[in-house]
DNA sequence: TGCATTTTATTTGTCGACAAGATTCCGGCG
DNA sequence: CGCCGGAATCTTGTCGACAAATAAAATGCA
C-alpha cells in the first residue's frame, strides 16, 4: 500500500491545487461517499506532502460547502440534503436562466466556439452511452454558458450548484447505470441557437424547460430509489 | 509598538475564528484599503499567534473573493471593481426579490422578530444619523430576510454580495459623510408588511423599487466622485 | 549617469514536532 | 450485568524552523 518516496517532483506551490484537484473530483465522483470523514494523516501519506498543505486545500473545499468541518473533531465530506432538495432546485432553475438570458445578451464569437464544443462531447458521450461523461459535459457546457453572461456573482453560485448537481447525478448513475433523457441534446441545440440569435426571452424559456426536464430526471430517480430502500 | 506576551488566553481552535471576523471586519469597513498588501508575520504579531492560524484565515478570506493572493507573492485586500459595477447591481438586484420573495412564503413568525428588530436598529441609526450603522443595520436586515426564505443558495451568495455593498457604501460615506434617502426607513416597513401578509408580487416589488433606490443612490455618489477625482 | 547582473534580504510555502481535545479502551463500582 | 470514570490512543490546532521564490539592494560595466 505504501510506497518508497517516490513521488514526482512538484513546484513549490502547487502541493495545494493539486490536492485541492484531486479531492474535489473524488468528492463529486462520489469516490469519497457522503459522510465519510477524512484523515488528515492519511492523505498526507497519499500525497507525499506534509499535513500543511492539506490542511489548506480541505479549508478551501470547506468554503465550497464540499467538505463540512466540526472543531477539534474529523472533517468529513458534505452530505447532501435530500430533505431540502427543492431550494437546489429552485436555485438551480433561477441559475439556469439568468446566466442564459446573460449570454444572449453579452456572449462574443469565442464564447459560443466553447459552448459548442461542450456540446459536441456531451453529443459524443450521449452516443458512446458514457453517463459519467455526458454528467460531466453537462456541467461544463452550462459553465460555459455562464461564463459567456459575464456575471462573476451568477457563475460561482452556478458552478456550486452545477457540481451540486453532478454529485446527485452521479449517486444515481452509480446505482442503476441508467441514462440521461436524449431530449437533452435537443434542448442543448435550441439553446445554443436561441444564445446566437441574442433572443433572450427565448433563451429563457428553453433554460426553465431544460431545468424542469432535468430536476424531474432527478426527482424519477429519487422516488425509484425511495421505493427500493424501503423494499430492503 | 509591540507589546510583552500580554495576550488574553484563548480556547484552542477559537484562533483562526478570531483573525477571521477582525480581519472581514476591518476589510468590510474599510479599515484595510482595497489592494492595501497584507503581511502574513506583522498579523501572528499584532495576533500575539503563529502564521499558521493567519494562513488558514487568509484562505477562507480568499475563498470569500475579500481577498486576493498570488501565488508565492503578497496577498491583498481585494479590490472593489468599478469597471463591471452593473453585474453586482444586476446581481443584487435579483437577490433582493428573490430572498423577499421566499421570505413571503416560507417565513416563520421568528423570522418576523428578528427582521423586526434589526429593522428597528437601523431606525435608530437613522435617527441618530449614524451613517456606519445605518449601512451595518441596513445588511443584517436584508440578510434576515434571506434568512427567513430558507433557502441556502440564495443565502450564501446574497451575503457575499451585501457585504461587497457594505464595502461600497462603506467607500462613499467615508469620503462624503453623507447620508442614505430616508425613503429608505418606508420601504423596508412596507417590505415587512408584505411579507407578513405574504404577499409574494408586491414583496418582489418592493424588492425591486428597494433596490433602484439603492443602486441610484451608489450611482449619485460615484458620478459625484468622478468628478472630484477629475478635479485633481 | 544609466542599465544589467549578482548579492542580499524579505516573504511565502512546506515541514516535523508538540500539546490540547476528543475518542476508545479498560477496569471498578453499583 | 450495566454504568461510570480514568488511562491510553488518536486526531487536530498551533508552533517554530527552514528552504524556495520573489523583491530589493548593491555592484560592475558601458
Amino acid at each position: 500500500m505504501t510506497e518508497a518516496g517516490g513521488f514526482p517532483e512538484r513546484k513549490r506551490g502547487s502541493g495545494v491545487k493539486l490536492v485541492y484537484d484531486q479531492l474535489r473530483d473524488e468528492i463529486l465522483d462520489l469516490v469519497l461517499l457522503p459522510g465519510s470523514p477524512i484523515d488528515e494523516v492519511q492523505l498526507a501519506e497519499r500525497f507525499g506532502m506534509s499535513r500543511t498543505p492539506i490542511r489548506e486545500a480541505l479549508v478551501r473545499l470547506s468554503g465550497e460547502g464540499l467538505v463540512e468541518t466540526l472543531p477539534n473533531r474529523s472533517t468529513m465530506v458534505a452530505n447532501i440534503d435530500f430533505l431540502n432538495l427543492h431550494t437546489f432546485f429552485d436555485a438551480m432553475t433561477l441559475m439556469y436562466r439568468v446566466t442564459t438570458r446573460l449570454a444572449a445578451t453579452y456572449h462574443q464569437p469565442a464564447d459560443l466556439e466553447a459552448i459548442r464544443e461542450h456540446q459536441a462531447r456531451f453529443d459524443a458521450a450521449v452516443s458512446a452511452q458514457d453517463a459519467l461523461g455526458m454528467i460531466a459535459s453537462n456541467r461544463d457546457f452550462h459553465a460555459a454558458i455562464a461564463e459567456a453572461g459575464r456575471n462573476p456573482y451568477y457563475t460561482s453560485l452556478f458552478l456550486r450548484i452545477l457540481d451540486e448537481g453532478r454529485r446527485l447525478l452521479r449517486l444515481y448513475y452509480q446505482s442503476f447505470n441508467d441514462r440521461l433523457p436524449p431530449e437533452i441534446v435537443g434542448e442543448h441545440e435550441a439553446i445554443i441557437d436561441a444564445i446566437k440569435v441574442r433572443d433572450v426571452d427565448l433563451c429563457d424559456q428553453l433554460a426553465k424547460t431544460h431545468a424542469d426536464q432535468i430536476i424531474r430526471q432527478i426527482q424519477h430517480f429519487l422516488a425509484r430509489d425511495e421505493r427500493q430502500t424501503v423494499a430492503l
